[in-house]
RNA sequence: GCGAAGGUGGCGGAAUUGGCAGACGCGCUAGCCUUAGGAGCUAGUGCCUUCGGGCGUGCGGGUUCGAGUCCCGCCCUUCGCACCA
């Protein structure tokens, strides 16, 4: 090997500084948005710019910046713009405690981010750049709220939000941690306001069913969308008041209204006046108050308890005029379906406990599906020759204790009513449950098949029964038998029974059916119902777009004109906690329409508007006269590739798919879809130490000893997401001091997965810096032995090593264009590249082809560019070039390369592997020659010895396998 | 509870279409070299072994000549939603 001694280290510092503004200085990543051939957008979401990003952060850019790389020497002419997401609380938070204006606060980290990214070489179309809190970008979010607004999509309604007391303010949902205000704790108050909202639901069904078309989106991030679009089919049902007054009701179930035995309003529900009877009043009205109260704080805990009032007052199920009581109780959602619900106890798993809670009867009208039907015998209340009886019967049971547990089958249940009343004990009763529900008394078997056997049955077990005089229900007396537990309750779609004349209608038609006649009676039609509520956009904030509306008392609400557009934010000092109509004088204006005093809309939007339209902007950042220009738009969007965490799956990306719909039907753009193809890479996660005593320290602090070095307590020890606040970050800063930027961008790929969380390993980062100064070293170190640029390699020439290392190199091109490319798998990229130099190393120290080595060098150079650009743009210059790589074409492979000369195929016997025969290709290519090869192997003809061949199997250039007796 | 992803050596992970499990890297072991650095080089490294082999991808079954991969039934971890009628 060439003597190393001479040569030159891996600088990586003199070198990432000769070229860190090489590509931006030559332009490389501005493109021209009115080109129309080969163009690919890729994008990364915009950060909110905290003014530090640390190295997990870093995963998202050089993932993009990588492919950028690629696609440009592809040929593809790339747009991989950058923004800021500058607007909202957080900025304006941060602000508040460091005593600043946003405004400054926003700018000096913008200026901060933009040098992390340089030292990371991670270049985009600065040109381009956008911010959201600069008049020349709200300017356009305001017009795209007036778009929406002047086509119906934009409205104010009076709405519940949560108001803090004590800070005097209202809350974002944000701001409200674990149902108290963020800042002073103090639980918030549910107060009614104007508030604007976009018409997202207008959208529910596009939204969802175009998640179809998404077919590059994540598959969690589709499911998520779905679950929270949360579209559901039943039917609308009109029950009525007593006093006439209709209440209709969403349901999912119609099959199941004949077991409606209650009903229940949200507390808030506006018809619980009128129901609410003298006696029940106080109670209803300090439900209503603690409901109104306790809500935030108490739906955080998962698991509670029932509750709920009865107002007194009685519906009338329209199916049967059946005369049901109506209670209220917090379960019950005001924003969801009509904010009352039909009660189903028995096929409905919380009406069933709050039913049994509260004694309200519980009625089956759907079959079982599994058929089962269980009967619990208790001792003594049979004679002797029962279990005898059961046997002749066919009828299997089990002693358990206290009884006898009969599993009956269904056709046998009259069979077994007779048994059971033959033998039964005087005052003695048998329950039957399950597919079919009887009560068996001595003179009479009665089928629990509604309200008055009901009340039959639930009167005479009590008068047989002392123990359970008090049972409210007969569904609570049989609750009280533990046997009977997993059949009482059931949501299956059934077969219908006790429902009048639908009784005996198969599951599968049972809702359809239902919900016909319903139509036919005129007291209930077919619904669907979303959970999918409109987007309130309001803030009452300072720091975000205001909302362009004047109120004028004469002509109501205005739209700003489009040529007084933007209203600006106005320019305060040190702004604290307060939002645009604490500014004097802001409010204060004319009426654009009659010229008298006015006022303006002192709301600001929420920043997901800022952001739900950005990837729009980029195209035509620098036009001041439109937001965008349809043409260009409509020829570089849907995006190619758009990149970010999964934190917004659903809000980012759903309302991002809301504002490209409605932009399409006002005719603004010719697409529907915002992003063809989305990725969602993984956080980077770091070992956190935490001290009881004395909080999270930092990794330098504890030194990895396991107990903290002030008190000496034990630590606790786990890995989580970067933050500040864990001390556990990673300081890209220092990484680059210590290794260089190369070495993060290539460890950073290479780590693992990228759509997987992962932790960040100081150890393993040292294993990406050896293998760049490896790459080094095998360059630098054998430039003499390299050919000229382009000289051909005369293939039968090479001997066996040299053809080896032709082949690894073509398989290596393909590798990782095909993982980069197709399956954004950059870790095995960075392999199949670290066994090509593996390869190359020794090759290269012994007797190498110098035309060999030169292709195999620049193509390893290429293809680790993307990876480390700093490094190998000076690896290609050294070597020679004169042209920068992004202006080289990317590599290309040989096919004939990945046909192997010699193959190596396993031979199985029964299943287990018993040698490797290494064959010519064309044999391994022919079943019959394989065979033969395998059979003539020494060490299966030991295996064969004395055996017979049941079956041989051969895989052509896999496997050879022998079934043998 | 519903939905999604995952469970493979001491660690991060690979195995793309049912075909050689553990690529690549970290760590570790031994040796070499050295101007003694946490550098570099060489070899080894799933477990057990009587050195023939046996076992091995969360657990239990199944399909198959052949299963990390497919099917059935469980367990565990992470994430999202969660009283949504």
């Amino acid at each position: 090997m060439t003597n190393k001694e001479r040569l030159e280290a891996y600088d990586f510092a003199a070198i990432e500084a000769r070229w860190r503004d090489f590509w931006a200085e030559r332009g490389f990543f501005r493109v021209d948005t009115t080109t129309r051939e080969n163009t690919f957008y890729y994008l990364n979401m915009f950060p909110y710019p905290s003014g530090y990003l640390h190295v997990g952060h870093g995963r998202n850019y050089i993932i993009g910046d990588l492919v950028a790389r690629v696609k440009i020497m592809r040929g593809l002419k790339v747009l991989n713009p950058m923004g800021w997401d500058a607007f909202g609380l957080p900025a304006e938070n941060a602000a508040i405690e460091n005593e600043t204006h946003p405004w400054t606060y926003t700018q000096g980290n913008i200026a901060q981010m933009k040098e992390q990214f340089r030292a990371w070489g991670v270049q985009f179309d600065w040109d381009r750049e956008v911010s959201t809190c600069l008049p020349g970008y709200y300017r356009w979010t305001q017009w795209l709220f007036l778009e929406l607004y002047k086509h119906g999509l934009a409205y104010k309604k009076k709405a519940a939000v949560n108001y803090c007391p004590t800070c005097d303010t209202v809350l974002a949902n944000e701001q409200i941690v674990a149902g108290a205000c963020e800042r002073c704790g103090t639980p918030p108050e549910k107060k009614e306001l104007e508030q604007w909202f976009f018409k997202i639901t207008n959208y529910a069904d596009r939204l969802l069913d175009d998640l179809d078309t998404l077919e590059d989106w994540p598959e969690n991030v589709v499911k998520m969308q779905e679950n929270w679009i949360g579209r559901s089919e039943g039917a609308e049902v009109v029950f009525t008041t007593e006093g006439g007054d209709p209440i209709p009701v969403f349901t999912t179930r119609p099959d199941t209204l004949w077991g409606a035995t209650f009903m229940v309003l949200a507390p808030e529900h506006p018809l619980v006046e009128g129901l609410t009877t003298d006696e029940q009043r106080d109670a209803v009205v300090a439900y209503r108050k603690q409901a109104e109260r306790e809500t935030e704080i108490d739906r955080m805990s998962a698991e509670r308890e029932k509750t709920g009032v009865f107002t007194g007052g009685y519906a009338i199920n329209p199916v049967n005029g059946a005369r049901i009581p109506v209670w209220i109780a917090d379960y019950v959602l005001m924003t969801y379906g009509t904010g009352a619900i039909m009660a189903v106890p028995a096929h409905d798993e919380r009406d069933f406990e709050f039913a049994l809670k509260f004694g309200l009867p519980i009625l089956p009208v759907i079959e079982r599906a599994d058929g089962r039907v269980k009967s619990f015998v208790m001792a003594g209340t049979v004679g002797g020759e029962f279990e005898a009886a059961l046997r002749d019967a066919g009828i299997p049971f089990e002693s358990i204790d206290a009884g006898l547990d009969v599993a009956v089958p269904l056709d046998a249940v009259d069979r077994y009513t007779e048994i059971a009343q033959t033998h039964l004990q005087p005052g003695a009763w048998i329950d039957v449950v399950g597919a079919r529900w009887l009560f068996v008394f001595q003179d009479a078997a009665i089928e629990w098949d509604g309200m008055e056997a009901e009340s039959e049955i639930l009167n005479r077990c009590r008068l047989l029964e002392p123990k359970i005089a008090s049972a409210r229900s007969v569904m609570e007396i049989l609750s009280y038998c533990p046997p009977y537990r997993d059949v009482l309750f059931h949501a299956d779609y059934g077969t219908m029974i006790h429902s009048a004349e639908f009784s005996g209608t198969p599951g599968s038609e049972a809702k359809a059916a239902v919900t016909r006649w319903l139509e036919e009676q005129g007291t209930g039609k077919g619904a669907i119902n979303f959970r999918l509520h409109d987007w309130l956009i309001s803030r009452q904030r300072y720091w975000g777009a205001p909302i362009p509306i004047i109120h004028c008392e004469a002509c109501g609400e205005i739209p700003v004109p489009d040529d007084q557009l933007p209203v600006l934010l106005p320019e305060t000092e040190f702004i604290g906690k307060m939002g645009l109509a604490d500014i004097p004088g802001f409010a204060k204006t004319t009426c654009p329409s009659c010229g008298g005093p006015a006022r303006r809309d002192t709301d600001t939007m929420d920043t997901f508007v800022d952001s739900a339209w950005y990837f729009l902007r980029y195209i035509n950042a620098q036009d001041d006269e439109h937001a965008f220009v349809k043409a260009d738009v409509d020829h570089w969007l849907p995006v190619d590739q758009y990149v970010g965490g999964v934190e917004h799956a659903i809000l980012h990306l759903l309302y991002a798919r809301f504002v490209v719909k409605a932009l399409h039907d006002i005719g603004h753009v010719g697409f529907t879809e915002p992003f063809a193809r989305l990725f969602t890479q993984g956080m980077v996660c770091h070992e956190a130490y935490n001290c009881p005593e004395h909080g999270w320290l930092t990794p330098d602090e504890v030194k990895g000893a396991p107990a903290c070095p002030r008190c000496g307590k034990p630590l606790e020890t786990s890995s989580f997401k970067m933050s500040k606040s864990k001390r556990n970050v990673v300081d890209p800063t220092e990484i680059i001091e210590t290794y260089g930027a190369d070495t993060e961008r290539l460890y950073t790929m290479f780590m693992g997965p990228p759509d997987r969380d992962i932790d960040w390993s100081d150890e393993g980062i040292r294993g990406s810096f050896r293998f760049l100064n490896r790459v080094w070293l095998l360059v630098v170190g054998h430039i003499d032995r390299l050919a000229e640029i382009g000289a051909a390699i005369d293939l039968p020439a090479l001997d066996e090593a040299g053809r080896g290392v032709w082949r690894r190199y073509h398989r290596t091109v393909k590798k990782v264009t095909e993982d980069i490319e197709d399956r954004f798998s950059f870790n095995t990229a960075v392999a199949a590249i670290m066994e090509l130099v593996n390869d190359l190393v020794p090759y290269a120290a012994g007797e190498p082809d110098p035309a060999l080595l030169r292709e195999a060098i620049d193509g390893l150079i290429l293809l680790l560019s993307p990876f480390t650009p700093f490094v190998c743009e000076e690896l290609w210059r050294r070597t020679g070039h004169e042209d920068p790589i992004l202006e080289q074409a990317w590599p290309s492979y040989d096919e004939s390369a990945l046909e192997q000369e010699t193959v190596e195929i396993p031979v199985q016997v029964n299943g287990k592997l018993r040698a490797r025969v290494t064959v010519a290709a064309d044999i391994a290519e022919d079943p019959d020659a394989l065979k033969e090869a395998a059979l003539a192997h020494e060490r299966i003809q030991l295996n064969l010895e004395g055996k017979e061949i049941v079956k041989a199997i051969a895989i052509p250039n896999k496997m050879v396998s022998f079934v043998v007796k």
